[in-house]
RNA sequence: GCGGACGUGGCGGAACGGUAGACGCUGGAGACUUAAAAUCUUCUGCCCGACAGGGCGUGCGGGUUCGAAUCCCGCCGUCCGCACCA
């Protein structure tokens, strides 16, 4: 028997052991109840790192505990494999943006093997590969015919050198990331989903995913953004270019005496129409219109406004007329792009009036008597009583909007609604590096499905990047196609679809993907929704909601009879690692830092360097760490375990030499404890006790996912085991903790599982289950406090009698002496737990 | 501005309202060794004390309680999300 465990042959070994006896397939046709454990897929950007890695080793320690559990476990693994990087690539080093990622997909599957993840590799996809995208059109269509797609003309980040379309994140102050260029804001025809025709049942659903972090929910709930109010009419005193009023949306319809003027978004159609003849209201549009978006200008910038002139009659009095400004700080894609100012009731107007000098009325107040008090300083948006407001005085702001409301309905001139933040899905991207939409535009016939037989629409090969702009437009012939309708010369659609849309339903695809339709219904229903799902919290919001979208809108075509894709969310926190910069600013490697007596110096140089801080993992930095290095010098199982032992889960990791080693000894320390576990004869009462209270805390620390609480408690395990002497208690417990361990360093679990003469795989062995009778001890120790102080300690029989154990207190040399003779006023006596006399 | 989370030794972190600091890392002392590595033993919150023992301690200030890291109120700080949302 070798003192030390080898992985650079042991983990090989055992990878390909599973391999070969496929346990890690999932079976779909299975008895035994389901686990389908996943992590979000990796965008194949090129090689694995320990922060890919942390993610995939939660999901695998719950996959395989899952399996020991008796589950049959559903663990795939994808790669999210169209996108911009790639595009990047293709332009930088002149290389096609397929054969790169297809490339990255070899090695980082492979250094994926290298960490003995127990996934379903025959489920394995790529959403770049026709065979993924030609099923996510054929939903597209389907989601087309449902009448759940759309186009309209949307307004974009353009940038004229590039000649691309950019994301808001590729805005940075004004100009393109890549360019420079200063961004134009051009409209387009986008395609669209309606996912606020979901936004209810998106909002409610969330009361129903309890195992999601609150967190989460409350940000979704937030991004939904749902409010209610009234949506009013106001009439113009005189019409202007056919307008003769224009709707307004409140969610403080209490407030309606209150208010002082009317604005409306510079966008808004009246003043694009007034624009069209007044020189001066075209001006100020246009002015509104160059200010960026961004938080920080949007924080200093002042409200401003341009008087129109145009009055508006207030719907309650007709002889109240009030002006009509055009505002900066109205947005026209949320309510109905006009607003009624109350000055007194909210910050924004409250600002605006003082500027312009227009009235600031108080229509709430705590009470009646509050009715002429000033407002000043800023806005009261609270609660009260209605005050100045005619018929509603006297009442609550509840009681008020109801009213209003009511009376908005019975008049015909307004009625209750809701408003969402929520918006439309715009999903046109144009770029190469896509799922083609499958549309052709036709002069005579118009937008067009292609037809179903001739999916997928497949990406042309011959492209070129070396000219900025779309591909896929510039292509000689790809675009031009006969009409499906009329045969007739037509043009194929060259937008993409936004990479979200790939990631909003590969989880069905993984389990169920036959070749000729998107999944199975009864496959698919089988494994959904994921039990467990683990990923960073920055997809907490789009990617999550998408996800949930989409399934929904399966459920409404009646594809998949699933709600809500995700039953668990577990939102893990990043790994980091030190960074180092030189003199001249230039970042240097970790790696190629020495630390001497003078502080760090760069190895190569010789030059010191500065120590920066400790942050995220990122090229830029050159502080990734690379799983293969660790994996080459440590063995998976090391890098396993350190990546789990050393922050709660949900918290930022920080990568270090030390952990890595402090994981790598314990993982011998480990193998020692399993070979060299001298059996022996008899029991050994104390360790069977610590062996079954271990098994029954690693096993509910890993349903809760906290893995470096199950670790902490099989440090104490492997003490006590190391310290106990032989008995046939002794091996036991190393068996038992070979199991135990198992889901996380699995192949010194198998290489010490077939030591002990084990058959079979350790991966495939029941799970240990703690003997009840053994969690008790028999002995408790009970703290002895004066007024709360802790004094003694002493040891008494487990379920001592409250009187014995006062007895026991009373009777203590520390206690005697504090208490000077006295009686103690009060005696607190916890069970099992302790005394606490009170002087 | 709105919403949320967090604040515990030199570090990562434990702790159903009941012995604060489990477990790991770092560091000290020792054993084994010709030596080193590896391994083992032991100590390691701060202060006073030779010991026994005592005092102080969970960001700060209050409160509830026999008892608070934990619950409540108010500050301070850090981080995250949203952001002119009517």
């Amino acid at each position: 028997m070798t003192s030390r465990f080898n992985p650079l042959q042991a983990d090989a070994r055992w990878q390909q052991a599973w391999d070969e006896a496929g346990t890690f397939r999932a079976v779909d046709e299975s008895n035994r109840p389901k686990a389908y454990i996943l992590e979000m897929f990796p965008y194949p950007s090129g090689r694995i790192h320990v922060g890919h890695a942390r993610n995939y080793t939660m999901g695998d320690v719950l996959a395989r505990y899952k399996r020991m559990r008796g589950f049959e476990v559903l663990h795939p693994m994808g790669w999210d494999a169209f996108g911009m990087p790639a595009e990047n690539a293709a332009m930088e080093r002149a290389v096609h943006p397929g054969e790169w990622t297809w490339s990255n997909i070899a090695t980082m599957r492979g250094q994926l093997k290298r960490l003995g993840y127990a996934f379903d590799w025959s489920r394995e996809l790529a959403t770049c590969d026709p065979a993924y995208y030609g099923q996510e059109q054929a939903l597209f269509l389907d989601l087309y015919e449902a009448g759940l797609v759309y186009r309209k003309s949307s307004e974009v980040n353009w940038d004229p050198v590039d000649m691309t379309v950019l994301a808001n994140e590729q805005v940075i102050d004004g100009r393109g990331w890549r360019s420079g260029a200063l961004v134009e804001r051009r409209k387009l025809d986008q395609w669209f989903l309606k996912i606020t025709d979901f936004a209810d049942e998106l909002l409610d659903g969330l009361g129903a995913l309890d195992e999601w972090p609150d967190k989460v929910r409350l940000m979704q709930e937030n991004w939904i953004g749902k409010s209610q109010g009234l949506r009013f009419r106001f009439e113009l005193a005189e019409a202007v270019d056919g307008h003769s009023g224009f709707e307004v949306f409140t969610t403080r319809p209490d407030t309606i005496f209150g208010t002082s003027f009317a604005a409306l978004s510079p966008d808004h159609p009246i003043a694009l129409a007034l624009a069209e003849r007044d020189e001066a209201a075209a001006a100020f549009v246009a002015e509104c219109k160059k200010g960026g978006t961004t938080a920080a200008e949007l924080e200093t910038q002042e409200k401003k406004g341009f008087d129109t002139g145009l009055e508006a009659v207030h719907p309650l009095d007709p002889e109240w007329r009030l002006p009509v400004y055009i505002a900066n700080f109205v947005l026209m894609d949320y309510g109905t792009g006009a607003i009624f100012g109350v000055p007194g009731h909210d910050q924004r107007d409250f600002e605006f009036a003082t500027k312009y000098r227009l009235p600031i009325r108080r229509v709430v107040g705590a009470s009646r008597e509050e009715a002429d008090k000033p407002i000043e300083g800023e806005a009261e948006s609270g609660d009260g009583m209605l005050v100045n407001s005619r018929f509603l005085d006297g009442m609550g702001v509840g009681e008020a909007k109801a009213v209003v409301i009511g009376r908005a309905e019975s008049e015909g001139w307004g009625e209750g609604t809701t408003v969402w933040r929520l918006r439309d899905w715009g999903v046109s991207r144009q770029r190469y590096w896509g799922t083609p939409i499958p549309f052709i535009h036709c002069e005579t016939c118009g937008v067009v499905p292609v037809p179903r037989a001739q999916l997928p629409v497949t990406l042309p090969q011959d492209v070129s990047f070396d000219v900025p702009g779309n591909p896929l437009e510039r292509h000689p012939s790809w675009k031009q196609v006969d009409c499906p309708c009329c045969g007739g010369r037509a043009r194929r659609e060259t937008d993409t679809l936004d990479t979200f849309v790939d990631s909003s339903w590969y989880f069905i695809r993984f389990a169920s993907q036959p070749a000729n339709r998107p999944f199975d219904k009864a496959a698919a229903e089988r494994w959904l929704p994921v039990d467990q799902y683990i990923g960073g919290v920055e997809h907490a919001i789009l990617h999550l909601l998408y996800a949930r979208f989409w399934t929904r809108a399966l459920k409404r075509l009646g594809r998949l009879d699933v709600d809500e894709p995700f039953a668990g969310l577990f939102t893990q926190g990043m790994v980091t690692h030190e960074t180092y910069r030189s003199v001249d600013g230039r970042w240097v490697a970790p790696d190629e830092v020495e630390v001497g007596a003078g502080g760090p110096i760069e190895r190569a140089t010789g030059a010191a360097v500065e120590r920066g801080r400790i942050e995220k993992m990122s090229k830029s930095k050159r502080n990734v760490v690379d799983s293969d290095a660790i994996v080459d010098q440590y063995g998976a199982d090391a890098a396993r375990w350190f990546l789990l032992s050393d922050s709660p889960p949900e918290r930022d990791l920080e990568w270090s030499e030390e952990g890595i080693n402090g994981a790598w000894r314990f993982i011998q320390r480990l193998w020692r404890i399993a070979t060299a576990a001298r059996a022996g004869e008899g029991r050994d009462a104390e360790l069977d006790r610590k062996l079954h209270q271990t098994i029954a805390a690693v096993t509910t620390n890993i349903e809760a996912l906290s893995f470096n609480k199950a670790i902490a408690r099989l440090y104490e395990l492997a003490s006590a085991v190391e310290k106990a002497p032989p008995s046939a208690s002794r091996g036991e417990a190393a068996e038992t903790m070979v199991r135990l361990v198992a889901p996380m360093a699995p192949h010194v679990a198998e290489e010490a599982w077939s030591a002990l003469g084990r058959a079979g795989l350790v991966a495939e062995a029941p799970w240990p289950e703690a003997d009840s009778a053994l969690l008790v001890e028999e002995e408790v120790t009970i703290a002895v406090q004066v007024n709360g102080k802790l004094r003694d300690t002493l040891t008494a029989p487990k379920g001592a009698p409250r009187e014995t154990l006062e007895e026991m207190a009373l009777a203590s040399e520390k206690v005697v002496r504090i208490l000077e003779g006295k009686a103690p006023r009060k005696v607190i006596v916890v069970p099992d737990r302790l005394v606490n006399l009170v002087a």
